[in-house]
DNA sequence: AAGACGAAAGTGGTTGA
DNA sequence: TCAACAACTTTCGTCTT
């Protein structure tokens, strides 16, 4: 069976798709977008027949009784080559030993890596279902995180901050336009420290992750102020008024786009206040002020001539 | 009285020596 | 590492509707 999938990630451009039959997928080994999911399955012991099953058996690598069973209770080969009474033990018992050590060590790491998965996705999903993530999201949000504890780059952080960064890179990839304070209202921590994490991860992942443009937040304004698709037309205008006047650049977009909605507000005569705009967008209303101001200025200027 | 406006001082993050 | 800096916030008094 062959099957004419996409051969080009839609974010990053990379042409390195890897397509996996047992996850469902197709993954983009560059970015970690998931292009695509919920492709024919072939193995019919990992038959996924319904969603839950799709995520606890695909995803989370092992069981989640896995975790259960051993509740961090490890065991250790002791250093010393020596028998219980203190004797000294022949030579290949020794090694025999030795090899035992080495695997057990390994092994053990390997669990320890284990869990920190298991544990990071269910705090992933745990945001993820507090936000009404979608499932695409949240899947590349575990292949994000899993590239990273690959490479080592969870060790001494903690697992929480990776959870909500990792999840917050896939919202932006993916274009599924939330905040950083919403992630960080959901996952319960400061908006600080999700914030450093999510900068180290895009830069020691190489990911490349799209700017956010006024124009993003100006949907999802209007639906929080209930207010007509007249007025998204207008906003939208103003923003792109703004952006080739070079008014954009270097502020934050959140202030323009609550400006550019509250210009069409005042325009379309659905007037919300300031205060009100302020809030939905966590900006303050001087902010608003003063974003509004400068559009007024220049757009005015622009249309006179 | 509520909303809009703007000045001034404060805050947290980035940049460049 | 530290100071300068820009963007944004907080606060508060004044103006407008």
């Amino acid at each position: 069976m062959s099957y004419a999938g996409p051969t080009r990630c839609p974010n990053c451009g990379s042409t390195n798709l890897l397509r996996d039959p047992e996850q469902a997928e197709i993954v983009c080994t560059r970015c970690g977008l998931v292009i695509e999911t919920d492709l024919m399955d072939y193995g019919p012991e990992w038959r996924a027949f319904d969603d839950d099953q799709r995520t606890d058996r695909v995803r989370v690598g092992a069981p989640i009784t896995y975790t259960i069973h051993d509740k961090g209770l490890t065991t250790t080969i002791d250093w010393r080559d020596k028998a219980i009474e203190g004797k000294n033990i022949t030579p290949d018992k020794r090694a025999q030993i030795r090899r035992m050590r080495k695997w057990h060590r390994r092994i053990r790491i390997y669990d320890a890596q284990e869990r920190n998965l298991a544990n990071a996705l269910s705090e992933i999903t745990r945001i993820a279902d507090k936000l009404s993530i979608p499932k695409n999201v949240i899947e590349t949000a575990a292949v994000i995180y899993r590239r990273a504890i690959a490479l080592g780059l969870v060790r001494g952080r903690s697992i929480q901050s990776m959870a909500a960064a990792t999840l917050y890179i896939a919202c932006r990839t993916c274009g599924h336009v939330r905040t950083l304070d919403e992630i960080a209202d959901a996952a319960g921590m400061n908006k600080k420290e999700i914030g450093r994490s999510f900068r180290f991860l895009v830069n020691e992942l190489g990911i490349f992750v799209p700017p956010l443009t006024p124009k993003d937040y100006v949907a999802r304004l209007l639906s929080r102020l209930r207010m007509r698709s007249e007025a998204e037309e207008i906003a939208y205008k103003t923003l792109e008024y703004a952006s080739q006047l070079r008014l954009t650049s270097g502020r934050g977009p959140m202030g323009i786009a609550a400006a550019a909605v509250y210009v069409a507000s005042v325009l379309t005569g659905e007037r919300k206040t300031q205060r009100e705009i302020a809030e939905f967008a966590r900006v303050t209303e001087v902010t608003i002020r003063n974003r509004y101001k400068s559009l007024v200025k220049n757009i005015m200027f622009e249309v006179h001539l």
